[in-house]
DNA sequence: TGTGACAAATAAGTCTGACTTTTTGTTCCC
DNA sequence: GGGAACAAAAAGTCAGACTTATTTGTCACA
């Protein structure tokens, strides 16, 4: 998603970001910036670059004569998308992907609602284009294709709501459809009924029925929730 | 809220971040660190820190031979409660303000909803006590007191939603809370109704009641949605 | 005229070592 | 036992030298 390991910094991070958000070091824990940086042979410059980053990231914090101590989970900064990035990568996956969902199954609707009201031509051409792609794809085994709209479709939904917080969440949607595909037993082809929520959901949106637009993306993430339930009760 | 200015390159950031944010740097424009170093008075090493944490929020990024360039306002980590602070506090924060109101009524209905189900006897607890602390300062122009409670009401049931991700918008909800009645006009006691609608939802989610937890939420953001639009239509 | 390779300039990136400051824990004295 | 002085530890800061990637410009050649 976003260009990885930019820099010694970046190398350093990609692995002690995802060691701390996997629980590798528990809350309290004490490291310091010396040993760090012999650890991962680099100066101690650059560690302590790293350390700012995941200290503004709230996953640690540095304090003098003590050193580097990791913070609660209840502290971090768990919309930050690379922490979200890191957790989906480690093994509390399946609960992250939970929260993710649930969230979606807030926002999502609202969004919807007011996409109806705010889309501009361009964004239901896009819309509509995305669910014929998504129809296009859903049946022999075309997962790929498949997601490819499917995260398109939610994006442009999000981004034309027009509220820039929920416009923000679409990487957020993105690495949990994608993840979903990927990563979890997902061989069958897509359920024919979301497809259809989707065409059903473009075309309120370009109708200007918000009601309907909220009540089809509601379906749509109770089914993404109940799926979570099949897969994993 | 968290705290302000820890080290040299906190100062820095202190001054940096609502520079961007306030958009006193448009998108595009290109920074470079040894005369950004010179300006603050800091060293190199100092100001590089500053830039990696400007970095990881996306507001900037660093390119060699190129400097470091602002990123558009459309790529920045908006849910970082840094950079919500930084924006609340420049020009645009009625823009912001009704953003993260928006964001409130989509989370938070769903948020007191499974509260509801989740909720422990201590919680439910702390959420009549917050109602009570509420009813009581109601009157009387007692504002700091009853924003008080207020905040701890809010904070209560994202907690008890048990979702992570909710939880982790407490810190959001009492920053508009606070700037409402701080920066805002708001010289008048507290709108009764949604005091009574506060009480009820304690009740509600005391009782278990999961659909009228929702709906009496989704009464109080509309509320609160409404009195933006009062204030600045 | 266009194009490709090569060279120079530039700003970030990295490393090192010396020094400062804050905090903590200990010890010593009243 | 409590408080003040002291010592140690780790982060914080700085300055300077060096490396590396990237861009831009130039010049020769087709």
């Amino acid at each position: 998603m976003t260009t990885p390991g930019r820099g010694l910094h970046g190398h350093v991070l990609d692995t002690l970001g995802p060691a701390i958000t996997a629980g590798e070091y528990p809350p309290g824990s004490v490291l310091r910036t010396d040993e760090l940086a012999q650890q991962f042979d680099v100066s101690r410059s650059v560690m302590r670059e790293a350390v700012r980053v995941l200290e503004s990231m709230h996953l640690v914090e540095s304090r003098r004569r003590v050193g580097v101590t990791v913070r609660p989970k209840s502290e971090w900064n768990v919309y930050d998308p690379q922490v979200i990035r890191w957790r989906l990568a480690g093994a509390d996956r399946p609960h992250q992907l939970r929260s993710l969902t649930v969230l979606r199954s807030a926002v999502e609707p609202v969004a919807a609602g007011l996409a109806a009201k705010n889309a501009t031509a361009q964004q239901c051409a896009e819309l509509t284009e995305c669910a014929l792609g998504m129809v296009a794809n859903s049946r022999g085994h075309r997962l790929e294709q498949y997601l490819f709209h499917d995260v398109a479709f939610h994006r442009v939904i999000l981004n034309a709501s027009g509220n820039e917080m929920f416009a923000r969440l679409g990487d957020v949607v993105a690495e949990v459809l994608t993840g979903r595909t990927h990563h979890e037993v997902m061989f069958e082809d897509p359920d024919p009924a979301a497809v259809t929520l989707h065409v059903k959901l473009a075309e309120a949106v370009r109708e200007g029925d918000a009601a309907r637009a909220e009540e089809l993306t509601r379906e749509i993430t109770v089914g993404a929730l109940q799926e979570l339930d099949i897969l994993a009760p």
